[in-house]
DNA sequence: CGCAGAACTGGAACAGGTTCTCGTAAGCTC
DNA sequence: GAGCTTACGAGAACCTGTTCCAGTTCTGCG
C-alpha cells in the first residue's frame, strides 16, 4: 500500500483526520452537556475534559463559549434545512408552506429547549469574534424560509424584491420571538401562532 | 450646629430619599462607565466604588449587571418617549410619522454606540431575573410606535387588530436589527433603512 | 432612651470563562 | 535522522461576576 500518496491525495493533513475527530467529539461534548443542563452545563473545564481534549486545545478551535454553542447550532440547523429539503414542506399555497416549514422547524428546535435556548443566548451575546458564525445562521434562517416559499431563480422583477425583505423580516421577527422565549417575557407556546399570523400578513 | 462640615458630603437625610440617592448614583455611574469603555467597562467593583457603595449594596439594588444595565435602559427609554411625546413626530400620514419616530429613536440610541450595545446586550442575554425588566422594555418600545402611529382609543374594529400585530411585530424587527447590529453582522447605516421599509410594508 | 431588625460596609471567598507557561509529541524540511 | 515548527496536554494563573460573612450604622418602635 501506497499510504503516501493517499495522504497527498486528501490533503496535507496527516492529521487533519484526526483534527476532524477531535473538533466533532467537542461538538458531540457540547451537546450533550447541553442537553443534560443547558447553558450553565456547558462548562468549557468539562467539555474539554469529556472531549479528552485540553483545555487549550478546546479554545484553539472555539475561541469562546459562545462560539462553540453557535457552532453547534450551525450544526443542528444545517441538518434541519437537510430534513426539510428530503421531505420538502406540503401544501399548495405558498403561505401554507412557509407556515408549515416554520412549525417543524420550531417543533425541533423545542424538543430540547435548554440546548436551543444556550445556543440562542450564544446566538445574540453580541460577541463580536463570533460574527461570521452569525451571519451564517441568519442566512441559514432566510433559506429555509425561501426555500419553502418558492422564491427561486424565476426571474419576478418588482415582486422578487418584496418577497425578499418579506424573508428578511421573517426571519428577524423569528429570532425576536426566540429571544423573546428564551429571556422568559413569552410561553413558548406563542412562538408559533405568532410566526403564522406574521407570515400571513407579510405574504399576503 | 455648624458641624465643621465633614469631608463626608453625604448627608444624614431621610431614609427613602438617601436610597434614592443611591440608586440614583449607581445608575448614573453605570451609564459614565458604559460611556467610557461599554459592556466591559461596566464592572460591578468599579460601579460600586465610583458610586460610593459596597459591592454587597449594589447587588441589593440590582441583583445581576444584566439587572442593572436593563435599568440603565429604561430610564433612557422613557426619557425618549418622553422627549417624543413633548415634540410629536411630524407628517400627516399615520406610516410617516412612525417612520420618523423610529429614525429619531434611532439617532438617540446611535449616539453612543458603546452603551446601547450594552445594553441591548443585556436585554437578550436570557437571564431570567430580568424577565419583567425586559418585558417593561418591549412595551415601551411598543408604545412609541403606537403613539406615533395614532391607535389610542378610537374604536378601529378589525383594523385596530390587524395594526397591533404590525405594531408588535414591528418591535420584534427592530430589536431584531438590533440584535444584528451589536453582533457586527450588519453596519449601525443599515438599521434606519431596513425599519423604514419594514414599517411602510407592514402599514400599507 | 434602648433595642430589634434591616441596611450598609469592607473584604474575603467562590465560580467559571479565558489566558499563559512549560514540557512533550508529531510533522515537515533538508 | 536532526532540527525547526506547530499542535497538544496538563495545569496554574488571572479576571470578573456573584456570594458570603463579620462588624457597624441606621431606623422605627416600645
Amino acid at each position: 500500500m501506497d499510504s503516501t500518496s493517499e495522504q497527498v491525495a486528501t490533503r496535507p493533513a496527516g492529521l487533519t483526520q484526526s483534527q476532524n475527530a477531535r473538533r466533532a467529539r467537542m461538538l458531540e461534548v457540547t451537546l450533550e452537556l447541553a442537553v443534560e443542563g443547558g447553558w450553565d452545563a456547558v462548562q468549557m473545564r468539562e467539555v474539554a475534559q469529556r472531549a479528552d481534549v485540553a483545555l487549550g486545545t478546546l479554545y484553539r478551535y472555539f475561541p469562546s463559549k459562545e462560539y462553540l454553542l453557535v457552532s453547534v447550532m450551525i450544526h443542528d440547523i444545517e441538518g434541519l434545512a437537510d430534513r426539510l429539503a428530503v421531505r420538502p414542506p406540503e401544501g399548495v399555497d405558498p403561505v401554507e408552506r412557509v407556515v408549515d416549514v416554520l412549525r417543524r422547524a420550531n417543533r425541533a428546535l423545542q424538543r430540547d429547549p435548554q440546548v436551543t435556548v444556550a445556543m440562542i443566548r450564544a446566538l445574540v451575546s453580541g460577541n463580536q469574534d463570533i460574527a461570521p458564525a452569525v451571519k451564517r445562521t441568519r442566512e441559514l434562517m432566510r433559506r429555509i424560509i425561501s426555500d419553502a416559499l418558492g422564491v427561486d431563480g424565476t426571474a419576478e422583477g418588482e415582486a422578487g424584491e418584496r418577497d425578499l425583505l418579506a424573508i428578511d423580516l421573517l426571519g428577524d421577527i423569528w429570532l425576536a420571538a426566540l429571544v423573546s422565549w428564551i429571556s422568559g417575557v413569552e410561553p413558548d407556546t406563542s412562538l408559533v401562532p405568532k410566526l403564522e399570523s406574521a407570515t400571513r400578513m407579510l405574504l399576503a
